[in-house]
DNA sequence: TCGTGATCATAA
DNA sequence: TTATGATCACGA
């Protein structure tokens, strides 16, 4: 499935809307979890599957060619985000050349598509909808506040100062563990300049600012 | 082992 | 109720 348009890929996501992951799964022969404890990202893995989506885990768009970057958003029954949204891992070392303009971070955030899904933890996985897909962009002051964000804490990371950065950091991007467990290290710039083994992170985006780009929407 | 897909669990 | 820090599965 290859897609010329962003048109076409929006559309294709679009003729998803109002149905269940239940309904999806068993039109794929798909068996839906009964909760995500241990399948985290089954949904987006899922939606990822039904849409053609083949990056993998490359740290690029998911639809590379339109450089696209497929979102799905967890909202409450009113469209509200009930988590945050991861973006990309964090660069904690080899900072030399890094700028907002040539970032991973920047390329994914550039354009989206965002496809929300009411899961509302009461609600069965298998009943969960599927509501309105959209593309989106950030503004230019989004943007601006986006690269604000980024630019400061790659500052502090090539500062040596990782371990003063917590998700209280940025204002719409956070910054926040990304590991398999807290006992997962990877080399980052120490304070001296040494090398010091730290945390993964990720980038995440808040909530209050994904609720803003779903209401600019709807 | 790292980056992808994220949500979980509990402290605040 | 919300936000932070922790965690799970998979593919390359």
């Amino acid at each position: 499935m290859a897609y010329k348009t962003p048109q076409q890929l929006l559309d294709k996501a679009q003729s998803l809307a109002g149905f269940t992951l239940g309904e999806l799964a068993s039109k794929y022969q798909a068996d839906v979890p009964t909760h995500l404890l241990r399948e985290k990202g089954w949904i987006g893995q899922f939606i990822e599957y039904l849409l053609g989506a083949k990056s993998g885990s490359l740290a690029q768009p998911d639809f590379p060619e339109l450089g696209i970057e497929l979102k799905t958003i967890p909202i409450d029954r009113y469209g509200r985000p009930l988590e945050s949204t991861y973006v990309s891992v964090v660069p904690l070392n080899n900072l030399a050349g890094l700028s907002w303009h040539n970032s991973v971070v920047r390329h994914k955030l550039l354009h989206v598509l965002w496809l929300p899904i009411i899961a509302e933890k009461e609600i069965p996985i298998e009943q969960r909808q599927i509501a309105m897909p959209f593309l989106w962009h950030p503004s230019q002051q989004q943007e601006q506040l986006l690269q604000q964000d980024f630019e400061d804490v790659i500052e502090t990371v090539a500062m040596g100062k990782i371990d003063q950065i917590d998700a209280r950091f940025g204002e719409l991007m956070q910054v926040r563990p990304k590991a398999a467990n807290s006992k997962a290290l990877t080399e980052a710039i120490g304070p001296d300049g040494e090398t010091i083994l730290t945390l993964p992170r990720g980038f995440y985006l808040r909530p209050q600012f994904t609720r803003s780009i779903l209401d600019e929407q709807f």
